[in-house]
RNA sequence: GGCGCCAUAGCCAAGUGGUAAGGCAGAGCUCUGCAAAAGCUUUACCCCCAGUUCGAGUCUGGGUGGCGCCUCCA
């Protein structure tokens, strides 16, 4: 099977063809870092997480980057609030960055540059621009002079005509054309600055991933994400920056993730209805957060609510039992002969959950493809003697599935807590000389730590809630 | 005004023109000291109206209802 992607640039579908053979180049435009993620930048983290962990799957060695914007206005104006320096709260809001997207189970990229960090690169950018013509100064601040640059739209596939310039923000009058785009903005007194050509200044918000995308992995790169609402002018704006500097085609594949709804409505500062990953992981298990994100298709729009949530937590919860049975009946696995029904199926349901995954990363159908493992698990599971086999064929197929979308919770085997299992001892023991009160109350102590028992043919199994 | 997206069961959600996946919730049953898990059974005029076709959830046109972007945005 072949990879196929969906293509912005294309608006369909393409068959995934790598510049070089066996490598991905793959840049994932990353957050500004003033403030906490929240669950709608968490979507694009998860899903692009999931995007690389099935590029290396099938065997691609992928090379990532997500970027972090350590300065533009909102993080000035939140140093202002805070009373800390910009370089303070960059750090800050990296280090809750980094600990909220390892919470949710999210892979470090390969690198995470920061803007302040390519500062040298960036200048440089802007000033080959100005060279080639396609920049120009204009009180301190220079601009993209979009006219010089004939693809511009190509990406958005704007009628630049009919565009409506200054709707939202009014237009800088300095500009030549209102859609041309600032690269280098000039320090207000006090704000913080770096020198360059065109005097005390900090960049533009498109041109860091245009110098970082360029300083990282190259003139052209295989695939560039983002939210839908990066495609503009954010992306545009990108592809203007790297092919009018380089001539060359600056991504090869172009994708974008749906938006976040809550409950309903979109998630917006003015209705107040944000909610931060900082805040959902203290009372949502990152898997089951995963899980949601995963369950819809990633163009389309996903609804967060309390209901959403729990229909996550019920339907994962029927996987993890699966891996729960059959990680605890290999231990007692005696049945004579491999069962070759269930390795047909289990075959049948690789083949499945990789053409799905092949066609445009549809994890809702890959997610099926889990739940199918299960409904082949739990039968054969019923029987009253298994073959070790068998349940490893079945046990290995859904850790491959889960390596790539990591909804199920790591292994606690090794964690296992000797008090528990005390406990578990007396009640058994209780149990046998029907000493019912005894085992309710040890079954109760362990329910309210968290632990929940299953009473099966083959022993007690536990598990935490 | 321009560009674009979406509409499938109580809920979530797939679906290459060929008899509508999967999950959650609900109901009944089996198993069971209790409980849980699991198994079995059970739930669809695919937003509306035309058209193309032997055949349309799928393609075309027109509606209706939601939504995104148009220089802060994931």
């Amino acid at each position: 099977m072949t990879l196929n992607i969906y293509n912005t640039m294309a608006r369909q579908k393409e068959e995934f063809k790598p510049l070089e053979a066996g490598k991905v180049k793959m840049y994932v435009c990353g957050p500004t870092v003033y403030d906490y993620i929240h669950i709608g930048n968490a979507r694009p983290v998860i899903f692009f997480d999931v995007v690389r962990r099935y590029l290396e799957y099938s065997g691609y060695e992928v090379t990532f980057v997500v970027n972090f914007t350590d300065v533009d206005d909102k993080l000035i104006k939140k140093a202002a609030e805070m009373n800390l320096t910009v370089p303070e709260v960059a750090d800050l809001f990296v280090q809750h960055y980094y600990e909220d997207t390892r919470g949710l189970g999210v892979r470090e990229a390969t690198v995470h540059p920061r803007v302040t960090q390519n500062m040298k690169e960036i200048i440089e950018f802007i000033s080959e621009l100005e060279a080639k013509g396609l920049a120009y100064e204009a009180g301190g601040d220079v601009f993209f002079r979009t006219a010089n640059f004939s693809e511009y739209g190509k990406l958005s596939q704007q009628n630049l005509e009919e565009l409506q310039f200054g709707i939202r923000v009014d237009v800088d009058q300095r500009k030549e054309h209102p859609q041309d785009f600032v690269l280098w903005k000039a320090a207000k007194p006090g704000e913080i600055s770096w020198s360059s050509p065109w005097g005390e200044g900090r960049p533009g918000w498109h041109i860091e991933c245009s110098a970082m995308v360029r300083k990282y992995l190259g003139d052209t790169i295989d695939i560039h994400g983002g939210g839908q609402d990066l495609t503009f002018p954010h992306h545009e704006c990108e592809i203007a920056q790297s092919e009018g500097l380089t001539g060359h085609t600056m991504s090869r594949y172009w994708m974008h993730n749906g938006f976040v709804n809550i409950n309903n409505e979109k998630m917006s500062k003015s209705l107040g209805n944000g909610i931060t990953v900082h805040q959902l992981l203290k009372t949502i298990p990152a898997e089951v957060i995963r899980y949601f994100m995963l369950s819809g298709h990633y163009r389309n729009p996903l609804n967060f609510s309390d209901e959403a949530v729990e229909q996550a937590r019920g339907s994962l919860a029927r996987i993890e039992n699966c891996r729960a049975a059959l990680k605890h009946r290999l231990k007692t696995a005696d049945a004579s002969h491999a069962d070759e029904a269930v390795a047909k199926a289990v075959a049948e349901i690789k083949a499945q959950f990789e053409a799905k995954m092949d066609d445009d990363f549809n994890t809702p159908d890959a997610i099926t493809a889990v739940f199918e493992l299960v409904n082949v698990a739990n039968p054969y599971l019923n029987q009253d003697h298994v073959h070790a086999e068998t349940v490893e064929l079945l046990l290995g197929q859904l850790t491959a599935m889960n390596e790539v979308l990591g909804i199920l919770a790591s292994d606690s085997e090794e964690l296992l807590d000797t008090e528990i299992e005390q406990l578990i001892l007396d009640r058994t023991e209780a149990r046998k000389s029907r000493n019912w009160a005894r085992a309710d109350e040890i079954r109760d102590l362990l329910t309210e730590r968290g632990i929940v028992l299953e009473d099966t043919p083959q022993g007690i199994r536990w598990r935490r809630k």
